[in-house]
DNA sequence: AGGCGCTTGTGAAGGCGTGCACAAATCGCG
DNA sequence: CGCGATTTGTGCACGCCTTCACAAGCGCCT
């Protein structure tokens, strides 16, 4: 019932390690540092400092140097990293040169807005198919494509080459979704429904939910509120405004 | 009947910490364990132990009961957590009583799925107010509210007692919106344009990055392949490309 | 050629988070 | 009323991540 997260991978054959295991917290900050190098490559910056892209990327420069080591050395001290050079590198370990396949399912309203957004295109990846299960969106043309039913999934992606899925679907559907997709080949989902998804094991799920963000951040307005306001907190128990419900 | 008060909280003021101090994730998971309530509570379960909420979050429940332990005992041995209870418990500590009002700058592509989503409403947020610079689009009515012009953010943002702005505009436009944001007396912001945002302190900030997270399965993608495919890997140096697919 | 300033790469320390394992607490039942 | 079954709450150890601080390396200037 559990997802992701493989073991500690040991050594298998003394082979060279033509791909290092970095950090998760590492892997997930190398997105944030390639839109920066993109950024300063368009300004015409040639090289930049680990203080510079830190900055550009929002975190620590200790840190940026050390995630960079992680990759190998690519610096050059009292210079600084070469941005060509670094993009190339992280948008290879990224695994970006492919230019992956993508496969929508759920063409309503949020994905609408994923199947029209330039930005996936942009950073490697190709949305090649659409699917939704509802009869009144089948055939359907949409942003040079066209919605096909959830049932040719497999076809689809063995065609196409789509290694990642991508679920917005309401939430009761998800889980079947899911299936299917993993069913079709699929070996990465991102799901924006609200619900746990189960896979099997080498299948990786990653979920956007955008409720939770904002209850997060209204749980810190809650407690800078609290810090402010008079010392003196109430219970939960008097239920005076009524509570969210679904 | 209510307290939450830490067994050990020595070395401060006299004033009862009403505000349990939680570890960030922790809080983090808080809102996943509210969803699996709220379907809990659903079926008509009455209690659930935490290794049936552990399971319906996805977590360790271990992990769980030591989140829980945090809020205080809202637990009873031998039987589990109080669904009802815990629900209260929890939407009083991430502040969902109050239901809060938010902001939306940027009713383009994706804000028109945000304006039109219901699961916001239903999880304790109101959107309250649609905000965009493009004179095409202010005046339209969009879910039953009208967009309004940013210059009106001021205004809005105190009448309507606007706590979270969600920025869901181009990059370039993103600083410049949650300045206004902030100046308008904004203290939390969702971030959707992939770029950093630059806030004083006391203003929260979480961005959400599709991209991003579309990058972080490719690279986990990639390495999967990696180790299938023939040990011998190569230098991204050599500019090759391989394409999925055809 | 040599020195100087700048920047990388990394050892080490500390903090945070996770998960195990178990004592304490509670309920149900005979 | 006591006992066993069950489940919470948590002490503890371990590993990951972050951050500091600095030696090593590089280029430039004199
Ligand atoms: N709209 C948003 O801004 C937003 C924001 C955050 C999260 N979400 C989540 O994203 C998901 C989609 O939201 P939405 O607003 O687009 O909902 P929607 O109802 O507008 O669209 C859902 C689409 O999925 C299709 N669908 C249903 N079952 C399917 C199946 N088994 N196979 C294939 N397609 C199927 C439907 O036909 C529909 O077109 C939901 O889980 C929602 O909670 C949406
Ligand atoms: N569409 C998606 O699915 C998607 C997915 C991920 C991220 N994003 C990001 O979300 C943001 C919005 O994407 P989109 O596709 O909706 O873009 P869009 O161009 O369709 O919409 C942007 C809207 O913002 C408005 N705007 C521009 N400058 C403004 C300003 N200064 N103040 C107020 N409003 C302003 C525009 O008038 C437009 O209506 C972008 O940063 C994009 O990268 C979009």
């Amino acid at each position: 019932m559990s997802q992701q997260r493989q073991g500690s991978t040991p050594a298998t054959t003394g082979a060279v390690p033509a791909f290092p295991d970095l950090p998760e917290a590492t892997i997930a900050r190398l997105p944030e540092y390639l839109r920066a190098l993109h950024n300063l490559a368009e300004t015409g910056s040639e090289t930049v400092s680990s203080e510079g892209l830190a900055a550009a990327a929002g975190v620590n420069s200790a840190k940026l140097r050390k995630d960079l080591s992680h990759l190998g050395s690519y610096g050059t001290r009292g210079v600084g990293y070469d941005v060509a050079l670094l993009i190339d590198q992280i948008e290879y370990i990224l695994g970006l040169d492919q230019r992956r396949a993508v496969a929508l399912v759920g063409v309503g309203n949020l994905g609408h807005a994923l199947a029209g957004y330039d930005g996936f295109a942009s950073r490697g990846f190709r949305i090649v198919a659409l699917f939704d299960a509802d009869a009144e969106q089948v055939g359907k043309p949409l942003n040079g494509l066209t919605v096909r039913h959830i049932d040719e999934l497999g076809q689809a992606v063995v065609e196409e080459g789509i290694t990642i899925g991508v679920i917005a679907t309401p939430a009761g559907a998800a889980q079947a979704v899911a299936d299917d997709l993993v069913a079709a080949g699929v070996t990465s989902i991102l799901n924006f429904a609200p619900c746990v998804l189960s896979v099997p094991a080498g299948v990786d799920v990653r979920k956007v939910d955008l409720a939770i963000e904002l209850q997060i951040l209204s749980f810190h307005e809650h407690r800078k509120a609290s810090l402010t306001a008079i010392p003196g907190g109430r219970s939960p128990e008097a239920g005076n405004q009524e509570a969210v419900g679904s």
